[in-house]
DNA sequence: AGCACGCCGACT
DNA sequence: GTCGGCGTGCTC
């Protein structure tokens, strides 16, 4: 018997099958998709089964398989399949997607080994007569109790009884440690379980969704209109026909609330996977996963994955979130994997939102996807939205909280409700100058200004990490003229701190987040209504649900609605309507306030009405102009080397070849600096490729890739992309 | 990816 | 004469 293995190595060059013979004494246990040590050239590595079959071709000598690494585990028919399926769409190797698929601890060439956590329990030696043990023993008392105990519980956790008579005991023989395999315990806080009867809008979405099975459904639904008691209600529908379920979040909206949510309506059956968790606990997970001990998996991004062996719906939350897509490779949409999933398996599909994709809510009225509506907020009220020109404020020296803001903020604290404050911006300043010569300090190897951090008195690149302690003295002119501008969350909270003393602020960004249950204790201590303003970046912006806000503010509108990209509308309708949903959810008057120096901008117009319908008509207008998504599909071919030279020629070639290749239904442009010219020391040039027929495309971007030999230069295709 | 083989320049 | 540069090709 031969077996053909996938190797670790993600290079193009090794994505083949290499085969081996099968030894004897794995044979039994070898299946296809196995994950397999083998010998390579003159190295030991690691790889993935992907065919046994019976015939040698005598061609060469072949070796044979070492051993099979964890032989519980293995990829399933089904993912082995999507992997290709990934590897072909994505233009990745195959065994970079099938890698994706699994935690790190369970990959090849993982250094973090298997996770698995043991826990000492002890028990009765069967082979001694306890009873008469404990008779003869009269003057050790404990030890009787613990024998005693034993006899009734059968096993105890070592460590809750762990003492010298115990140690006794086992010294003895009369008791026996056990080794077992044990869960980690994932945060979790009990809540009784609310009891939630669907209003007739909701169920009749429900119903709809259920009768409409053969293709993905949008679920299309206001903030706060209940979206979430939809999904478990369908879930619940799947379990009971014995089937399992996914729901897909945003990493952002994984918070503790929604957890606990799921935790409480499907108890144990639940596992969740985020990436707070540590490797081990992620390991603990997906063990549980791939035995079958749990039903339903929440998760963000790779829980797509999830081995269940008898899947009956995958759900999609926020499903206009970016966070979807991978931004490194293999580049996949968890939603096309998604969609794939569930035509594989037969299953239920499911994305909501409030604010979908264009290409997703086209779809639906051109009847690919099955359009599902829920209009009506449970509490029948949305939020008041107030757009404030930060022009007219500038000129009152309002530069950061305009008079409406504070007002509006005054109201609702001295009505003891709550306030969020969204800044997408982190950090204390935006950027440090010198108000002397102009000088401002930039990273030294990417072509941005760096963040002053006041709490760590730094200055940060936010996106190759570089970091240097802040100067006094401007290196230009040597004179002590440094000011920090703009305004970061970190600034922002000291302000609103010094502007309402009386009352508690909290800061959610990465900053402040990145320890352990960090996150869900923020959460947790406003819920409580531990403080009274929430000051944060997007993380702030979905999935919340807190009873006693009222009034959300958006500091700066502008921040992403200027980024260089044709999505910045429609981004910043999503951001401002996320937020604006977190205000007036249980209490009716709600009001939003946002603040912007372009107050003309048409996506004030629209959200100030909540209308995303509107919107979607006015920016599907100003997309088919300029042939961009849902009108034209499109790729970008990044060319990335550290000689700028090198970099500007090879992508000058590439698009010689492109427009050799490819006949002029497609539309090529560029190449052009990327919006980051330069990231960690490398230059950045862009090639978009719009396109109505993917037609030979990909064969022309597989020989694009496989031209490039020269190892200093990398061309990074990415098709679809979500951002530019 | 990692390694061997191989063919040309400057060094004890 | 040899040490070592990295170009090319192979790995079941």
């Amino acid at each position: 018997m031969v077996a053909s293995v996938i190797i670790e190595y993600s290079v193009k060059s090794l994505d083949k099958e290499f085969d081996y013979l099968i030894p004897e004494n794995i044979k039994d246990e070898l299946k296809v998709g196995s994950r397999v040590l083998v010998p390579f050239g003159n190295k030991i590595i690691e790889g993935f089964v992907t065919l046994i079959k019976s015939e040698i071709k005598c061609e060469f000598e072949y070796k044979s398989i070492i051993n099979i690494v964890n032989p519980e585990f293995y990829l399933s028919s089904e993912l082995l399949e999507l992997g290709n399926y990934m590897s072909e769409k994505t233009l990745s190797t195959r065994i970079s997607c099938y890698q994706s698929m699994l935690p790190k601890a369970l990959k090849a060439s993982a250094k973090t080994k298997d996770n698995t956590l043991y826990e000492c329990y002890i028990i009765l030696n069967n082979d001694i007569d306890v009873v008469s043990y404990i008779k003869n023993n009269t003057r050790r008392k404990k030890e009787n109790e613990i024998l005693n105990n034993l006899s009734k519980d059968k096993k105890i956790l070592k460590s809750l009884i762990n003492c010298s008579s115990l140690k006794n005991l086992i010294e003895k023989n009369i008791v026996l440690e056990i080794k077992e395999e044990v869960s980690r315990n994932v945060y979790f806080t009990e809540e009784e379980d609310k009891n939630i009867t669907l209003n007739d809008e909701q169920k009749k979405a429900v119903d709809n969704i259920l009768n409409n099975r053969d293709k993905p459904s949008l679920l299309y639904g206001v903030t706060g209109s209940g979206k979430t008691e939809v999904y478990i209600e369908v879930i619940k529908k799947v379990l009971s026909e014995g089937k399992q379920a996914i729901m897909l979040v945003p990493e952002i909206s994984l918070t503790p609330q929604i957890i606990s949510r799921f935790k409480n309506v499907f108890k144990e059956n639940t596992a969740v996977i985020h990436s707070r968790l540590s490797e081990g606990e992620k390991n603990d997970e997906y063990r549980r996963i791939f035995r079958g001990n749990v039903n339903v998996v929440v998760g963000a991004r790779s829980a797509v994955f999830s081995p269940l062996k008898n899947l009956g719906i995958i759900i999609i939350d926020e499903c206009g979130s970016s966070s979807y897509k991978q931004e490194n490779n293999p580049k996949y949409n968890a939603i096309d994997i998604a969609q794939k999933r569930c035509q594989y398996n037969n299953a239920i599909c499911i994305m909501g939102s409030a604010t979908p994709l264009l290409e997703q809510y086209a779809r639906s009225i051109k009847n690919v996807y099955n359009l599902v509506t829920l209009n009506n907020r449970i509490n029948n009220s949305l939020p008041i939205i107030k757009i404030v020109d930060m022009q007219s404020e500038a000129k009152k020296r309002n530069f950061i909280i305009s008079d409406e803001l504070k007002n509006s903020m005054n109201e609702v604290l001295k009505r003891h409700e709550q306030v969020i404050l969204l800044l997408n911006r982190r950090g204390y300043s935006t950027f440090m100058s010198c108000s002397n010569c102009g000088y401002v300090e930039k990273c030294p190897n990417c072509d941005i200004t760096l963040t002053y951090h006041k709490t760590s008195n730094n200055l940060r690149c936010h996106y190759c990490g570089y970091s240097k302690v802040k100067m006094n003295v401007c290196p230009s002119c040597h004179n002590e003229a440094i000011k920090d501008l703009g305004m970061g969350t970190e600034k922002l909270e000291q302000l609103i701190s010094s502007l309402f003393p009386q009352y508690k602020v909290i800061r959610m960004d990465t900053d402040t987040t990145n320890g352990k249950n960090k996150h869900a204790k923020l959460i947790e201590a406003f819920s409580n209504h531990e403080a009274d303003i929430l000051v944060g970046t997007q993380m702030i912006s979905k999935g919340l649900n807190f009873n006693d806000v009222t009034l959300a503010g958006i500091i700066n509108a502008d921040a992403s609605l200027n980024i260089p990209d044709f999505r910045s509308g429609e981004r910043t309708f999503e951001l401002l309507m996320q937020t604006s949903g977190r205000s007036g959810r249980a209490l009716t008057n709600g009001k939003v306030i946002i603040q912007t120096y372009n107050p003309d901008n048409y996506v004030f117009k629209f959200i100030k009405n909540h209308n995303y319908i509107s919107f979607y008509n006015y920016e599907m207008d100003i997309r088919r102009k300029l042939k961009y998504p849902p009108y034209f599909y499109l790729t970008s071919i990044k060319v990335i080397s550290s000689d700028y030279e090198v970099s500007r020629d090879t992508s000058n070639k590439i698009k010689k070849y492109l427009d050799q290749s490819l006949d002029d239904s497609y539309t090529i442009l560029g190449p052009t600096t990327a919006n980051i010219f330069k990231v960690n020391n490398k230059y950045n040039f862009v090639i978009l490729i719009k396109y109505k027929v993917e037609g030979k495309l990909m064969e022309v971007l597989k020989s694009v890739r496989d031209n490039n030999t020269n190892k200093s230069i990398t061309v990074d295709i990415d098709i679809n992309p979500l951002n530019l």
